[in-house]
DNA sequence: GATGAATGAGGATTCATTCAT
DNA sequence: CATGAATGAATCCTCATTCAT
């Protein structure tokens, strides 16, 4: 059913729009679930707000809970994409890097509110979920902070009897625990305003108590 | 919770018996949603773990979103009685409180794990429900901790620039950061076992630098 | 939960009405089916008929295709309940077993219609259901007929190079479509009135040409 | 099926194609139906064993109901162009003729597993269905063995008290049973095996007890 | 109070069919 | 002619909740 011709390139428009209409309706998704959670955001109303009939879902992601694990994996490659320089980034000490990965942290989070809540909220739905990601994305992210920590015992900055996985998983813990307040509190805060304070506490524990 | 026969003296039994009845299904529903997560936990399954027809439920609470608000509060209650003497205790310096705090926190989560599964996972569900939760029980459980961080600037111990609420915020990050991980983690650590490794590090950022 | 009291006896009017709505159900199910197909019966449509809810269906059956198999089921009881005793019987000449059987056949589909309708239509739906029927109910029905006819070659009034099993399927598709042919023709005819036409023919095919 | 390049000759090419892609569309449909049942096929199952389009189907068929229906003329006028010359073949006794006739019916539903299928299993799907095929193609076919019997008749072979119409029924009821049993049948065996004990037997039921 | 049968609204998913390219 | 993405109606089934016994 190839008609074989000389063109090499297939329509440039099917690709463009069947990539851009998948993102519509991720980014449709990402809506709803953030203001009705996930139980309570039926297919039809993310095809609704994306523009698209019901089925049309279906030609994109083969289930709903396929939209949940396409919506973390766009969010977590986005992550990678903006830590993973900051960690290779040579001749950069570990609590730069450190400062500037929770920044970035907590910028990613408070650039897209409703990305957040879904983040902070209903990627936490079910046992079954969490282990999903944990198991995938989560652990690079964790593994690139482990790495930062690493550089700073080595360096001296960090205290040597600090166990790497164990701070890790701290650090991410506080930055957690300041998105979902952010997202939970109706005020007008900006999440990167904590930046500094977050910093602060964090290398205080870590630091080698210089004397 | 059997009653059979003829007891002449009903109104303390009843009592009793209704109050039995009712934690007997809560304990159910702990089982069941921490096994299947709230959305994936029918009444019915409730009811049949605790011994009762589905209607039964419905005498003792108002639906089934009711049963995850008691749990909370329950929960929340058996938290606050342990830790508000600690709190409260005069003479203790701030940062023994803290240590005891921490202490507190991972053992109460790391003695029944189903609960624990559902503080931290199940209760993240909805943004609806959680918000519901912090704004109850959750602001009491931060505002002791908060406490203990003013008294311990007040001693001199913690740094004069660590503003409570947010430090609050940062130590209940690292504790549910570390239950979560344990929840999610199939070894089979005591939770308790990270206690001195969390209060080292929160106290190290916290604490003014003596020189 | 149950109380234990003095009576052994359940409460009766569960048991009838139980076991009477299923029986309401699968009537329902076979007019439905049997106008309208079992694909183009929708589970909606026999709940309507049997007069309940929806949802009630599935307290009485696993899915639509489990009322399909009980309506089998329980035609298929029927029919052994009445050809058992005519081909046990003691001292009845096999010919005389045999148009019984042939007049019990038709008689039994004659009387109803819709079940015929399903016998000879619905239940050939899909190779997956006539191969699950075949080998239970049906099997059984045909070796009844073996039974007959091996009698018969007993007696010597059937033909000895008659296979027994393949002659039993003979009996059995002449009778399939005399069935399926009155299910098919508007007239008002009997079915039943074709028996002795049917016993004749298959008897002249059966009989040993005794000189 | 494939046209690459530019034919200068155009028509002829198209009607031949034309032609051949609805005997493609309708060979794949055959494999499809009678694997996965009428139901339980879908268009875009047809259209991926055919190698077209999904929409490309309803430029040869107005529906999914049409293509069953191709099928079953197709294949009816096979029967047709092989069985009529049997019957109007002069000279031959009606005997003859009706082994002939049987041994045609099973070979040709001998040699096509899947339209076998069809025929035994899938056609008898509907009422509506089975009504609209018994109208049109099948009525020529019974009107054929109609003809034989009512030749044997005249000739003095059958017996003179046999209805023909019922005959011919209780033929084809015959012929139908072995072919579904053949078709649910695992066995390796060829249909056609069972023309001679079925022509045996459908004789001796016809024929004048030629004393 | 307790029961559990009944309810019926609601939702994910499928698929025959259409039509712009 | 052919395509295949898009449509949206239709359906089976679940389950929180009610209520007659």
């Amino acid at each position: 059913m190839f008609i074989v011709g000389t063109s090499g390139e297939r329509p440039p428009v099917s690709v463009t729009s069947k990539a851009a209409k998948r993102q519509c309706i991720l980014n449709a998704a990402v809506v709803e679930i953030a203001r009705h959670g996930y139980f309570g955001t039926t297919v039809a109303m993310i095809a609704g707000r994306a523009g698209v009939a019901d089925g049309t879902i279906y030609l994109y992601f083969k289930s709903k809970e396929a939209i949940l694990v396409a919506i973390f994996e766009r969010a977590m490659q986005r992550f990678d994409d903006a830590v993973r320089p900051i960690v290779a980034q040579a001749g950069a000490p570990a609590e730069e890097k450190l400062r500037r990965l929770v920044g970035l942290h907590l910028s990613l989070l408070g650039e897209d509110r409703d990305l957040a809540v879904i983040f902070q909220v209903e990627f936490r739905h079910t046992l079954h979920i969490l282990e999903l990601l944990s198991r995938s994305g989560m652990r690079n992210y964790l593994g690139l902070i482990v790495q930062v920590i690493e550089q700073g015992k080595r360096e001296g900055t960090f205290r040597p009897d600090v166990d790497p996985v164990f701070a890790a998983k701290a650090v991410f813990g506080v930055l957690d625990e300041m998105a979902t307040d952010w997202v939970l509190s109706r005020k007008n805060v900006r999440l990167a305003a904590r930046e500094e304070a977050v910093s602060t506490l964090l290398l205080g524990g870590l630091r080698a108590s210089t004397g």
